[in-house]
DNA sequence: GCCAACGTTGGC
DNA sequence: GCCAACGTTGGC
């Protein structure tokens, strides 16, 4: 099993959205490196951070699991969707997504300040300087060591 | 294949 | 709202 870490934006899409939905098709991602981790790497049961990005405390706030596996975006192929992109087609999609589903909410917010002044987690994607990617693996030692702030 | 212009992300 | 850091696009 493997851990990973997603960005959204709480205006957008929040932890007590996808509390409320409990099962939220994680579509729109439309950057390459995100794209094949969502095609190839993620599994069922997987376990995700869920990270508030662009709001009064960016961190993490919750826990949320994968549900399906990588399949093929077809939002791309709408004209109509935000992220639609005339080069995806149902025959040869270009974009993946996959389902996430709520496990529980944190006690706290453990907000990005924390995360980048912790000794043991300056490795983490999440925390080096100009990373953007909305899907970031996380090593289960960071995992486990985030789990012991809340 | 280079690279300037442009768009996006996301912290601050 | 600003801007640094990227990724993408398209002319050449």
């Amino acid at each position: 099993m493997q851990y990973w870490l997603m960005k959204s934006e709480p205006d957008a899409f929040s932890i007590d959205d996808l509390a409320r939905v409990n099962i939220e098709p994680w579509d729109g991602v439309r950057n390459y490196q995100a794209r094949n981790m969502l095609r190839d790497q993620m599994q069922v049961g997987d376990q995700v951070f869920f990270y508030h990005s662009n709001c009064d405390v960016p961190g993490i706030v919750g826990i949320a699991e994968i549900a399906k596996a990588g399949y093929p975006d077809d939002t791309a192929c709408n004209p109509d969707a935000k992220y639609y992109d005339p080069k995806s087609t149902s025959e040869n999609p270009r974009w993946y997504r996959v389902d996430v589903k709520f496990v529980r909410k944190l006690k706290r917010t453990i907000s990005l300040n924390e995360l980048k002044v912790h000794p043991a987690l300056t490795e983490m994607p999440l925390v080096r300087k100009g990373n953007r990617l909305s899907v970031t693996p996380v090593a289960s030692q960071h995992w486990h060591d985030i789990l012991g702030l809340e």
